[in-house]
DNA sequence: ACCCAGGCGGGCG
DNA sequence: CGCCCGCATGGG
């Protein structure tokens, strides 16, 4: 049995190869439009139909997948009104338009912690493959009706808590290892993620920024897709690239002005703004 | 071979 | 404070 949930405005390519925490996780299959992730002990399973002005994700019939999706995918923003609100110049308008449909995703505060952890000096190809390689070795099994392993779930800081650096080292995960190891074991001992308030951007940054391996950028990449606070403005070497070529001249400018600018230009939909810009200049790099 | 990748903490001036 | 440096690893 199955169910669908629709939507109006909704590329699935590119909201799950942005690099956000589900491109590292989940496994996207072009060829069919398909798109599988693991969640609440199993493995769900979307196929893509429609177009990206309309359309619908079709997947096995589950009590809580429909509102998951919802959330995951953050089916409820109006796209259209934040286009308005963040169409400040030409280059914003074409990315927009070239992408048009790429949501910023809504992913667990922890997975997004390790996720952006790992990130640093690092690329999302590489990413990706320690991502996977945590998952295989931390996470539970999950398995379909006759008992295979299908997939792996995502590890929770508990699963992570007894690793030792030496084990996580193993995972490639190179000089973050002890970061991760103090995270886990932070985040079950000392600060509970899911209890932080989503909306106090300033707040919510400040105490992120007390894990170690967390810092500025880290903490925005949270912010916005751990917690959906689209105030968030994560700044690495590619919206830093764009928009110092963009709105200061090409000269180098410091990280403060540029979280200024941004939020002079986009506001309180800036993480939107940096999701299209990270996006383009990615893709055009490649 | 060389350079770069969704940066960070620590040390120094 | 601000600036500078080292850091694991794999792909172009």
């Amino acid at each position: 049995m199955s169910d669908s949930v629709s939507f109006s405005l909704f590329d699935l390519k590119h909201t799950v190869e942005s690099g956000c925490p589900l491109t590292f996780h989940g496994n996207y299959d072009e060829k069919h439009n398909q798109f599988s992730y693991s969640y609440d002990s199993a493995l769900l399973k979307l196929k893509y139909s429609g177009n990206v002005e309309k359309g619908k994700l079709v997947f096995d019939s589950k009590s809580s997948a429909k509102q998951e999706i919802t959330k995951r995918f953050r089916l409820s923003d109006n796209l259209e009104s934040i286009y308005r609100k963040i169409n400040t110049d030409t280059h914003v308008d074409s990315t927009i338009k070239r992408y048009r449909g790429m949501r910023v995703t809504l992913n667990d505060p922890w997975e997004t912690t390790l996720c952006f952890i790992i990130s640093q000096f690092n690329n999302v190809k590489r990413i990706r493959l320690i991502v996977k390689k945590m998952m295989d070795v931390y996470g539970e099994d999950i398995t379909d009706d006759e008992g295979n392993v299908v997939a792996k779930s995502f590890p929770t800081c508990e699963d992570l808590k007894t690793a030792t650096v030496k084990e996580i080292f193993a995972c490639g995960t190179g000089f973050r290892a002890k970061y991760i190891a103090h995270a886990a074991e932070y985040c079950t001992n000392n600060m509970d993620l899911y209890k932080l308030n989503p909306g106090n951007y300033e707040k919510l940054k400040e105490e992120l920024m007390e894990i170690q391996g967390v810092g500025d950028k880290v903490a925005d990449c949270i912010a916005l897709m751990g917690y959906g606070n689209l105030k968030a403005f994560p700044i690495d070497v590619h919206i830093r690239r764009s928009m110092e070529r963009l709105y200061f001249k090409s000269k180098k400018t410091k990280i403060r002005v540029l979280h200024e600018k941004a939020e002079e230009l986009w506001n309180d939909y800036r993480g939107y703004a940096n999701q299209y810009l990270f996006h383009r200049s990615r893709m055009s790099q490649a």
